[in-house]
DNA sequence: TTGAAAGCGCTAACAG
DNA sequence: CTGTTAGCGCTTTCAA
């Protein structure tokens, strides 16, 4: 393997200079100390040597590392490469650096990654708890160490902190009511956790549309999938065999989509006719479904970039308070042709 | 703001525990030095008192960051999502960490990260150049630095390095020829580069299915892709309507795949009766649009895993020697309705 | 406007 | 087996 190059250090273009280490060094961050002529020999001398100050040393010295951290159950959802996309966005903008940290839903791996975090690895937080999370005690310790932590799309509504999230709750209750005013008359919720803030909300959105419409309200309508992709699958179609007609179907994530049309294959139901679907969904290819989905389309890309701005503003100002509350961006219900016309 | 809470250090263990900062050092990275029962009693109070170590005074002392840098054009892409996931598997499984940085098929972009990187912040590169790279230059510097850097899917041949990658120009004379063989006379090949390795091989793949089939290639049956998506979207439709019966299209990457469907819908061609579509796609929902994309699926989340596995290795083994020739991991060509039975 | 010196928290010779 | 010491490369008082 080839040997590490001996890099180059404000030391030797110091010596290079016959300048004090000091004065390079606030000549680069450029100092209103220095003199602008002094600057330029220092900015030529970098320029010339392609000089790049090592991160770390600084990060060292002045306890801060210009990196935040994005901790995602996933990325193989629309949703999330979308939100990186906006996270991305102001991260270059400003300078910073993103780690990525996948969950896997898993919330042993998501307290791994956030204690880790309070080593100062990080100057603060992007996350979007995992399926498995219910508990916040590795949220609080890193909150204790005074590393500032946002949450986007699935908070933990016992934390006290910023949270960038769409209008879960309205927007189901908007879908579920358009499907009801469709003709619908028993709705399934299809749904992948108990205790996640996004789908108790949607959940209860779904139950206000109901109620609102006079329609009772069945806990075997709600569907709850596990992990195991093929008992989830037969579990869907059991209830779609057994339901009468005039069926819809609500569901309240992306990747419960796509089972949705397998099963309706699969019992030769046809979609809008036998049972009419509406999915939250950031996918392009909703559009291109068959028949094209009908979704609730969050704004991923806004999510991200909010609350990348938000978390940034908090580490640059240092009186810049950060807001407690949550921050609603709504999302669109884009009807297509799942659901009747 | 919450000031910053003065952070446990290994001198204030070692004060605590009336050792020396060395030796707690050593007891905490388990070295054979130290003796059994001193490990455990820094163990005790490491755990006590919740210390967890700055890794950049770590790593300014190491000259390694256990970092590694993931350069990819964009994100929103299923194929560039399954890889990061391969990459983060191997990550998770070896304690190192992903700074993920999107190019936007950007050169300039591309550029200043890898300059970024010279400075020491990663300890080796994952890379898949933007479409505008055509240079090498940021990357033979990153290398003169003796930075390791892999790329994977999207390669430069000048560079002399590991390469990780999936048969291109096999997987496409395949699909080609596959069109051919289901009756198409003409086929359509869909770019959005001239440049790109990617695109490059996958053409010559084509070209290669077209000459031993005694097809002649012809240039106006080559769609470049600009990055205005309307322009392209005319230009497909125009080419579409000129087309005679029995045309086929190969679409080079998952996203020029949708536009297809778009343009075949407006113009009420019917897919596959009218024109035959493959496209390279690594999309769940491939299966599901209508009528369901005859694909080649590259194995996405292999090339990611594998290319990290090796930079993994190249970074931990002093002796091992990064192989410097490409690892190819072929695609499958999975059919379904958008090719005649 | 510049420089000397101390030190961020950790590791690694080296000595004991 | 444990401790002393000297930095890694940078920033930041403080003094000149």
């Amino acid at each position: 393997m080839k040997e590490k190059i001996n890099n180059l250090t404000i030391k030797m273009l110091a010596g290079q200079l016959g300048l004090s280490v000091s004065t390079v060094s606030k000549a680069i961050s450029d100092s209103h100390e220095i003199s602008a002529s002094t600057k330029q020999r220092v900015n030529d001398l970098v320029q010339k040597l392609n000089y790049v100050p090592n991160p770390y040393a600084s990060s060292l010295r002045t306890r801060n590392s210009k990196t935040i951290g994005v901790v995602i159950p996933e990325v193989a959802d629309s949703f999330f490469a979308q939100a990186i996309n906006g996270i991305e966005s102001v991260a270059q903008e400003k300078g910073y650096h993103v780690l990525i940290y996948l969950s896997h839903e898993n919330f042993e791996k998501e307290k791994k990654i956030l204690k880790d975090f309070e080593s100062g690895r990080v100057d603060g937080v992007l996350i979007s708890v995992a399926k498995e999370t219910t508990q916040h005690c590795h949220i609080d310790a890193l909150m204790d160490k005074a590393v500032p932590i946002i949450f986007f799309d699935r908070v933990m509504d016992e934390v006290t902190t910023a949270k960038i999230i769409t209008n879960d709750c309205e927007s189901a209750r908007l879908a579920t009511e358009y499907l009801i005013k469709k003709g619908c008359n028993r709705i399934l919720f299809l749904s992948f956790s108990h205790t996640l803030s996004i789908t108790c909300k949607r959940l209860a959105g779904y139950k206000k549309a109901l109620l609102d419409n006079h329609l009772k309200y069945a806990d075997n309508n709600i569907l709850t999938f596990s992990n195991d992709a093929k008992k989830d699958y037969l579990l869907l179609q059991k209830k779609l065999k057994s339901a009468s007609k005039d069926v819809g179907i609500l569901a309240s994530v992306e990747k419960l989509a796509l089972p949705i049309y397998q099963a309706c294959e699969d019992l030769q139901l046809s979609i809008p006719e036998d049972v009419q679907v509406i999915s939250f969904s950031n996918s392009d290819s909703a559009a291109f479904l068959h028949p094209p989905l009908t979704t609730i389309t969050q704004p991923a890309f806004e999510i991200g970039k909010t609350a990348a701005s938000l978390l940034v503003k908090t580490l640059e100002r240092k009186n810049f308070e950060l807001p407690m509350e949550e921050i609603v961006i709504p999302s669109d219900l884009i009807i297509r042709k799942s659901t009747l016309p």
